[in-house]
DNA sequence: ACTAACTTGTTATAGTATTACGTCTGTATC
DNA sequence: GATACAGACGTAATACTATAACAAGTTAGT
């Protein structure tokens, strides 16, 4: 099983087991869901938990062009929806990207950390903060339903290297 | 001046004055910051501020266009890359879309709650959370530049109406 | 006036995402 | 087994978002 408390993208790890588990995990959890994790979901979502970083649908849809899939945006854009929807997969946003959920099972409210220097995104556990924002919706009156939060800056790596 | 406690967007209130307060307060800044608010970047900021919501670029472009500015992407563009670098301005990645700093002056890490059933934004106040987000930044190494919250729910307005 | 830095105008193109429609499964019902 | 239904996939066309590249005009300092 994954460690939740560790961003793996930063992290060196064994890659192999990383992608086995995550398909693994993918596959108990739609099976206690009674959602139908196919071929084409499962290719997706092998593709991005091969690389930790974020992947445009194109970049997907190119390899699964070559793994004998469909190619057309739709076949990517679909299985993408499935896996975000459900919580295997997010979009980041501000990259127009999409990245395998590192925290499966976990509940959680998805924290990236985005490296504009190298584009490494990973993905943090981190636990909502019922103070400060939930308080500033509540005054709003506004209903949260699902958030976000994507921080620009340099990771670890990048600051190594000195490029900061 | 703005006051800083209440969101704009869910809120009613003298708009005319919205408007002139925003573009007085944009000039102000600009003129300390030795910036050149020029005709296209003040236009642009008075279509923002007009709606309390986000506009698509392309919006943006057709009501300059009715004002007798240029009319080709880049205008826009151009003029929505100043007033989001210079933080009069935000851009809703979610969206793709962009809407005027309801706090221009206060130093603020941009929280934003999002109606998916009306599309209103509005941006509320949000001290960020020193404890949970940086700590799970400095657990990773990272070194943040730049947070954005983006919420998805249900604004009051549409709570109201029972939509929920 | 001369220069450098910045801003705007314009054309073309790149990148991201969705609509629409036909087909093919698997599953439930008769 | 035949029928009906829902979900998923294949494909083509199109819509929406954003940037590159270059020319021309503007501003401010020398
Ligand atoms: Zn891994
Ligand atoms: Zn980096
Ligand atoms: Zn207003
Ligand atoms: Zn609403």
């Amino acid at each position: 099983m994954l460690n939740p408390a560790l961003p793996l993208g930063f992290a060196h790890h064994d890659h192999t087991n990383c992608v086995i588990d995550t398909l693994t995990a993918a596959e108990t959890y739609c099976a206690e869901k009674e959602l139908r994790f196919t071929p084409v979901r499962r290719k997706v979502l092998e593709i991005l938990s091969q690389e930790h970083r974020a992947l445009g649908a194109y970049a997907i849809l190119d390899r699964l062009r070559e793994s004998g899939f469909g190619s057309q945006p739709p076949i990517a854009y679909r299985a993408l929806d499935f896996l975000v929807l459900n919580g295997l997969a997010h979009k980041i946003e501000r990259l127009n990207a999409f990245i395998a959920c590192s925290h499966l099972g976990y509940t959680h409210t998805p924290f990236f950390m985005i490296c504009h220097l190298c584009n490494t995104v990973a993905e943090a556990q981190y636990v909502p903060d019922r103070g400060a924002l939930e308080s500033a919706a509540q005054t709003a009156g506004f209903h949260i339903e699902q958030t976000v939060v994507e921080a620009k800056g340099v990771c670890p790596s990048c600051i190594t290297k000195g490029d900061i």
